[in-house]
DNA sequence: ATGGTCTCCTGTCTGC
DNA sequence: TGCAGACAGGAGACCA
């Protein structure tokens, strides 16, 4: 399931594959993406990302936009392009094809304006009185805020339980009730976390594969996500995992409080 | 405005 | 071994 780190390691990848480069051909497998096939001979004249979105921005000055969720892939090919199982959607170039592979069928792209802006990483710290002022006025806890993609655009389930565990605080925490100095403990360890999730080309639990079939590296430097019954890391007790707010999450009962 | 539930979809896992 | 049902969950729709 990408994520900021994913689809950061995406646009990285592809980025110098595709800038400045026509599109030479569109193969739609999925009619349910719609028909795209008027795109041919458009020219990509940048790649950004806007959360786990990813966006190529069209010589037309419209934004091509895709939103892989769960299980969506980018892939690129190089010589004669034969489609994946699962294959959705294929974009051709001189260069080669990137294709879109999704076996559950829940990516998105549209077509629209370009975002006035890409966000960072992770919101400012100047941000933190912000979004200690919405938090005051909900009741869900701190995981579930983190999810909030208007607050932390591109931060999944994944990293969201990671960067609670760096910053020992439990999921279970009510968004509302947490100090100033809990808040600036995430914002310590958040950033530092995605970066080096991206320097390793994003986290492959299941099904995450980079720009070229490969996996990444960041699982085995995982603290807590997907080590259900492991030993924390930093005190030995057994990773927990619970639903909170629909989804599973990850943490340490004894050192997240 | 907020929070809860449902939907989309299919591969994989679990239990009988 | 085989099959049915549960489960996975990002994000949007919908309703109270």
């Amino acid at each position: 399931m990408p994520e900021l780190p994913e689809v950061e390691t995406l646009r990285r990848q592809l980025k110098p594959l595709i800038q400045g480069r026509t599109i030479r051909g569109i193969e739609i497998f999925d009619t349910r993406l719609g028909d795209l096939s008027f795109l041919t001979g458009e020219v990509i004249e940048t790649v950004n990302r806007v959360g786990k979105m990813l966006e190529f921005i069209l010589s037309s000055r419209r934004a091509l936009t895709f939103q892989l969720r769960m299980t969506g892939r980018l892939l690129w090919q190089e010589g004669y392009f034969i489609p994946s199982p699962h294959s959705r959607f294929a974009l051709s170039f001189d260069t080669g094809t990137l294709e879109l592979i999704d076996p559950r069928r829940f990516a998105v792209i549209t077509l629209g304006d370009p975002m006035d802006f890409c966000p960072p990483l992770f919101p400012s710290e100047e941000d933190i009185p912000y979004i200690m002022s919405l938090a005051k006025r909900r009741k869900i806890t701190i995981k579930e805020l983190l999810l909030d993609q208007r607050l932390f655009p591109g931060l999944g389930n994944i990293y969201a339980c990671e960067i609670l565990h760096a910053a020992h605080l439990s999921p279970e925490r009510k968004a509302c009730d947490l100090s100033q100095e809990s808040w600036h403990l995430i914002w310590e360890v958040a950033t530092p976390i995605l970066k080096k999730a991206i320097s390793r080309r994003g986290t492959t639990v299941s099904d995450w594969r980079d720009l070229f079939g490969l996996e990444g590296e960041n699982q085995r430097f995982l603290m807590v996500y997907a080590r259900e019954s492991k030993p924390c890391p930093r005190c030995g007790t057994p990773v927990v995992r619970k639903k909170i707010g629909g989804r599973g999450t990850y943490f340490c009962p004894t050192c997240q409080k």
